[in-house]
DNA sequence: CCAATTACCGGAAACGTTACCGGTAACGTT
DNA sequence: AACGTTACCGGTAACGTTTCCGGTAATTGG
């Protein structure tokens, strides 16, 4: 507090003009003279003026922040995300506001609430694993602040929509696998409610359908949490008989952890069983052997989310609109 | 926009009453009829109000916005320290804006123009590894407004700080090298300038320092990035006779990348190289042999920094401090 | 029963900015 | 010479709160 905060009306004193004078001067107004105005102009620059956004968006109703609510900041993919979203938000000088969910849909509304309190322009949403309610997001939508979903998504709300093609990424992953010769091929799944684990074991599913392999719910293994304790189900699909020879899994991690495990058994990968994961985590091309995956464009994702909202902040009357990436398979040792 | 935000006018209106004595009723103030004050709350909730921050935040001076920056929040470091923050700023009913300076000492600048433009009442930074200039950092102080640096500090700007002590976590992990028979033990060391590697190094050579081995200059290699390209250096280190019979890495990802790599030359880990690592990455408990590896409190640095910074928000007058968390040494199969 | 205190409430100013309206000069136009 | 136009500027209200000051009615004390 010890040196205050200068104001426009600081500048005015100093100038001898008005107040109204010195805010036309500041944004590019008409009705001004041109040397008045480099007058203000140089003032503020030596003052180091910085006008104060709480007033300008008590007047104005912007507040020029957009706020993100995620279930996981620690997660390559919801991090890459953000640095996508900051990116474009420092080129339209948007802030960001940020919130964390933990995959609770209690938690995910208070944020909600607690960022429209704070005024926020818009919203950019990655909904928790367990969030079926629309009514929040309506009471959202109905106070005027547009909202985009990205990844994490509501089917039954309807908003414009980043997501990234996961069936098509998973279908890919298989078809791979198949075309390298697997015909038994394993899929561990991820948690039951969450739309990613449903995408993905579709894609699974037919990608099987395609080549006339049959769907076995024998090769089909659940892990209840992501990146955690898949080891149990890894050790049932190894055990299965005749053995796999190929497993598709929902994420890298436990591929990781998968490949790891069947060198100890002495199984050969990719000879024996070959390997396919799900988000090319950077620890995916430095292993031994190296990971078969699929990469997700999730910066990209968080580019367009952003640049969705904003348009739609601009202009309100913009069309909702659903985009989908493409991932791109990144071929690896792991299916050699 | 179809809504209207309801207003304290708006209360005061229905309710006959004036709107001082509903902004009494709002906050816990005294001189205020209990009835009444339930009167403005029940009305206050069934319309479901919300106070408008900016209004308060122009009359208070106090945004209850903390502002962040993180060198990269693709970063499990520093995403966990983001996590902690947001923990603890929904606790005080703080919001956390939140930007990226991607390792650039002009981006970092820019950010935090940025942030103080917003009027924020409080900065929490982790420096980018090549700044130096402290001007643009005393400057927010002169504006009065608290910085609490986390993890990478800036030596020449007094303020308060939190850092986990990695001088002793390197020291532990090389210690327990020596302890498990290494004699002749290597570093991959990190970027130059970060003050991370500095702190790192000194660990190793002074744990090797106590126990009267000698440091080898030919043993201390360096990668330019962190988590890029730390192969050609592991090379280096595995050509070097006679061979090491230990290694310390910056961090796991090349750790591992190493492990992958010597496997593949027949040299098996921990039998004839033991490994140490640095950050405790998921993929760590993992991969085969599990890595051994420092783990850092960092949700644990971000929940202190961000407590401090709100006491120093709440009282200007709180003493500056200096807190070192310490790191714990996750012993596992590499060095057995 | 009167004075003093208390409990409660309303009015108005202020925070820093923008938006609107109106006014004064100077300058053409016919 | 009278009028309309242009260029520029100032005053004021408003945005939604809080804070301070003052005022009225009820309550208390002697």
């Amino acid at each position: 507090m010890s040196t205050a905060q200068v104001t426009i009306k600081d500048l005015a004193r100093q100038l001898n003009i008005s107040v109204s004078t010195v805010s036309r001067a500041l944004r590019n107004a008409p009705d001004i003279n041109p040397g008045t105005k480099n007058a203000v102009l140089k003032l503020a620059a030596e003052l180091s003026y910085e006008p104060n956004v709480m007033a300008q968006g008590l007047v104005k109703k912007k507040t020029k922040i957009i706020g993100v609510v995620v279930p996981a900041i620690h997660s390559n993919y919801f991090s890459d995300a953000l640095s996508g979203m900051t990116e474009v938000a420092n080129a339209y000088d948007y802030h960001l506001m940020f919130c964390q969910s933990n995959e609770d849909a209690g938690q995910e509304i208070r944020s909600i609430k607690k960022l429209l309190a704070c005024h926020v322009d818009g919203l950019l949403i990655s909904v928790s694993k367990d969030t079926k309610n629309t009514a929040e997001f309506e009471k959202v939508k109905q106070l005027g602040v547009p909202v985009v979903m990205f990844d994490r998504t509501l089917p039954d709300f309807t908003c414009s929509k980043v997501i990234v093609d996961e069936y098509e990424g998973a279908f890919k992953a298989v078809e791979h696998l198949i075309r390298k010769g697997c015909k038994r091929i394993a899929h561990l799944a991820g948690p039951v409610n969450a739309s990613v684990s449903a995408n993905r074991m579709k894609g699974y599913i037919d990608a099987l359908a395609k080549y006339g392999l049959p769907v076995n719910d024998k090769l089909i293994l659940r892990c209840n949490a992501f990146e955690e304790d898949a080891l149990p189900a890894i050790k049932k699909i190894i055990a299965s008989r005749p053995m796999p020879d190929g497993i598709f899994f929902i994420n890298d991690l436990s591929a990781i952890s998968a490949i790891q495990y069947m060198q100890k058994k002495g199984i050969n990968v990719p000879g024996d069983i070959k390997v396919a994961g799900f988000n090319d985590d950077p620890v995916s091309a430095v292993i031994q052997p190296s990971l078969t995956t699929v990469m997700q464009p999730s910066y990209e994702v968080g580019k367009l989310a952003i640049g969705i909202l904003i348009d739609a902040i601009l202009k309100p009357e913009s069309p909702e609109q659903t985009i989908s990436l493409r991932t791109k398979l990144v071929i690896r040792d792991s299916t050699k």
